[in-house]
DNA sequence: TGCATATATGCAGGCATATGCATATAGTGA
DNA sequence: TCACTATATGCATATGCCTGCATATATGCA
């Protein structure tokens, strides 16, 4: 019970729910995730890991990068119909669209994502 | 967004999700609740109307009592998804079980739930 | 009209979560 | 070994949610 408690808990925040939802595109990095929502490192990186310990992603390294993906092979019962219930609510948010045409142009390092961009002094506060 | 945030957000608490699950089995009134989750009558009433705000119960006056149920008519896409994700997520639940054993004896009125039966009392803490 | 019962709700305390900031950690290449 | 970059995380703060307690509201009945 708590175990499905948690899943529902971490998709009940907007920046995770988009973050699924770009992942839903592909596989990406910290960094791409940043750029895609226009969000600061810190929580790019917080809202993957959260989204990893409940077991919607998978995660491998590649260097200095740290790249996620929707761990579809374990993902199955109430937690594959969750991930259909974000798709569906969302497919047809403006946001949600804008995240996936930025995540269009996004790379790697393209950004030189902490240094020169900041998502921290960029991003707006919580207007919806 | 907001509107599918909240409605992730109030399945992501135990007492809520308990709830939506008895009302799967049928109509109940507040105090039919209390005796089914032994939960106290303020956390059955609010635990009742938060779902009913997003939209998952509708509720009709019969004199003193209050009957939700769920909004089958009015439950469609994300929703009904989210709804199936709790029913599938919980179906061998033990506590869910033993929610819907004390169901079946529950009755309106039958426990004059308010003075004698102090849910509050007996209710024991968030052991899971 | 007054009492009993069922439900709703204002208030306050406690707890969890989200987030920015700063910093630690870990690869990479020179 | 050192500088640079990407990512993770400790800390402090702000915000929101859950809940019990007490009380208000509403309905039925004598």
């Amino acid at each position: 019970m708590k175990e499905t408690l948690k899943a529902f808990k971490v998709l009940s925040d907007e920046t995770k729910m988009r973050i699924l939802n770009i992942l839903l595109e592909r596989e990406c990095c910290v960094c791409e995730v940043m750029q895609a929502l226009e969000i600061s490192q810190s929580k790019a990186s917080r809202g993957l890991s959260a989204l990893y310990d409940v077991g919607f992603l998978k995660q491998r390294k590649d260097g200095l990068w740290s790249l996620y993906s929707i761990d579809k092979d374990n993902i199955s019962g109430y937690k594959s119909q969750l991930v259909e219930a974000v798709q569906e609510a969302l497919k047809h948010n403006k946001k949600i669209a804008l995240d996936k045409e930025r995540l269009k142009k996004a790379s790697r390092n393209g950004a030189r994502c902490n240094s020169s961009f900041d998502g921290d002094a960029i991003c707006q506060p919580n207007a919806t």
